[in-house]
DNA sequence: CGGTGTCATGACATCGGTGTCACGATTCCA
DNA sequence: TGGAATCGTGACACCGATGTCATGACACCG
């Protein structure tokens, strides 16, 4: 591969000339400049980065660690893939600045982290961004001093930088539209306890009902949702059946991500329930391949994954120039609910009851 | 940042046995590497990458071109997030090799193609991997000579190196199972025409029929999907439309994708039709968040999107260490059928022709 | 006991750029 | 018109590793 003493033997000047043609960082005459441009062109030069980075020491590398990308092989993980638009959030920024960003995958086992970390710590990337799958606590190891690290959907002890999702709010949000759409019986069907998303969204449900002077009945929530995926159906089946028997059942069923929702749907329906004239139903995440192509498209509150990378992006890149970016430790980010037709525009309005027809098999399947 | 000499210093040997002993290139008294090591410990010295790819001109590592992180954005795009199973495939082969693998998205513009390549070749990297978003021709910038290039899921006319998916073969494989399981009547609700998908798909078809002595019948033939997103679902409703109303209706609908697939069970639900009771249906792609999740699971062929990763990038591998490992070009590779409960595994075997209920409404929305 | 080979180690050059400094040639302004 | 500032350029050292070669200390063999 061609060098830069190559370009200048060719074009009869001095290496440190070629440099300044290809930085323009001191003036340089115009016949030289063409000579070198010649030059270059002629031999297909492209200068080596790393030879310039020992010079410069400033690598415009930036670390990504995620397990995004391989956590949806064995399909052990509540959310799946829409958590990769965190990364293309951060690539916008990253790209938009002439960073580039280097890609490392766990493979589902945090134990590799450190390795990965090594690796790009050997690159001397300036910053490292640890992307989670879902919103969780985690145990980083210790950081490599010297190198900014930003934690995207999850937080750890040590104040490490940190952008969350705002799940509070977002449920908050979306209960509250469903409120004012005339919904006053609000089932929830929630993720798997123990969760900080369950958690959290729990909270945003309670103020909205709280704000609205609307009693909170634990009757209506109800988990939807097992890690054990072969259990998912009859966990669902049996939650929806209980909310369902209610004396006063729910005009609406919250549930606590997209993709239950779509499960909400086929249950249902062998049930003979009509969406949304016999009940509304709202999902969580805004997954769009779910919440669009069902019927009816879905009603929901959007997980701002990409808005989140592009702040995480933001932060890491002014740790690195220094710059006092005041930012509160975690940053929540929150995203707009996504009204669509599976929620009646004015439900029961006059307060009457619909009895649900039940079917008898327990299990669909 | 720490560096060899740094080490040395303190060990009290010289740079090259420290190097010595972080390589393992030549003996290294047992004293010496301990006391070499203590030193790497308290400094937490890492070695530069850059500094030693200068000397060997091995940079460890290997570029990968996608559009499949930002295509989704603007859902315009007709698969969606599941080609990000190729990237996984990929990346298992490379860390399992040392290899480092530095993931460039395009923001959905082909125009930036030139421009990652080049950032690529600045970083040295040992080879080249082009993943397309589906199947498909390209056009990519002259090949960085000296670079190796391996595509994926996608194809030009300079035979570069190129892994497919066996759409025919994967159709063939679906068509063949649902021939074996008594149906003769199959409905086919394609991709839009002009993709190379949907033509090699209805090649498979065809195939699987006359190898079991069906005749071909072009009515039970309809396109189900349209690029611009806010038809699919007018475009799809009247494809289902025109197949149910044939004298001599299809037993199964075979879609084009299973994101269609998905589309056609809301459809058929609000016509009261049952599935698979009345009418079975397939997919393809083995999209799982969508076949495993829905209401009856769906019976799809896959799409094997991480072996063809990592056939690729063992090809790529080959091709940077020179071995004459001979590969057909394009590589296809297919994947198998996924026999799920939206299929009726002994169809109609007596003949009887169902009549279907049809709606009023056109547009149930 | 001298010659040869192996072991353990260091001195030094080198990879391909860029930072620093120096220097001649212009241009500018008092 | 002379001194200062600016322009255009090159010589040289340096970034942090590793490849090459040299060297001294032993061990081994005939």
């Amino acid at each position: 591969m061609a060098t830069i003493y190559d370009v200048a033997k060719i074009a009869g000047v001095s290496p440190k000339t070629v440099s300044r043609v290809l930085n323009g960082d001191a003036p340089v005459g115009e016949k030289t400049r063409e000579a070198v441009e010649k030059a270059i062109l002629e031999l297909g030069y492209v200068p080596s980065n790393a030879a310039r980075m020992m010079r410069s020491s400033r690598s415009g590398l930036i670390g990504l660690i995620t397990g995004a990308i391989s956590t949806t092989s064995d399909g052990n993980d509540p959310k799946g893939l829409p958590d990769l638009l965190i990364v293309q959030g951060i690539q916008s920024v990253m790209s938009a600045t002439g960073m580039t960003l280097m890609i490392a995958d766990t493979g589902g086992s945090s134990a590799r982290v450190p390795e990965l970390i090594r690796t790009f710590v050997e690159h001397r990337a300036e910053g490292i961004i640890y992307v989670a799958d879902y919103h969780q606590h985690v145990e980083l190891p210790p950081a490599p001093k010297g190198t900014p690290l930003v934690l995207v959907n999850c937080y750890d002890d040590r104040g490490t930088p940190s952008v969350l999702p705002d799940d509070e709010r977002g449920q908050h949000d979306l209960v509250a539209r469903l409120i004012e759409a005339g919904h006053r019986r609000i089932g929830y069907l929630t993720l798997p306890k123990g969760m900080d998303a369950t958690r959290l969204r729990l909270e945003g449900y309670k103020r909205a009902l709280a704000e609205a002077g609307i009693e909170f009945d634990p009757e209506l929530i109800s988990t939807g949702f097992m890690h054990d995926k072969h259990r998912n159906s009859a966990v669902l089946w049996d939650a929806i059946d209980r909310v369902l028997s209610l004396p006063n059942p729910p005009t609406v069923l919250c549930c606590g991500n997209d993709e239950m929702a779509m499960r909400a749907y086929g249950i249902l329906r062998t049930r003979g329930i009509r969406m949304p004239e016999d009940i509304s139903v709202a999902g969580y995440d805004n997954y769009r391949v779910i919440a669009e192509t069902l019927f009816p498209p879905l009603t929901t509150a959007e997980l701002p994954y990409a808005a989140m990378g592009a702040r995480a992006a933001d932060w890491l890149l002014s740790l690195i120039n220094d710059e006092t970016h005041q930012q509160t430790n975690p940053t929540l980010v929150s995203g707009p609910v996504n009204w669509r037709s599976s929620v009646t525009a004015n439900a029961s309005a006059d307060g009457k009851t619909i009895r649900f027809p039940l079917s008898n098999g327990r299990n669909p399947q």
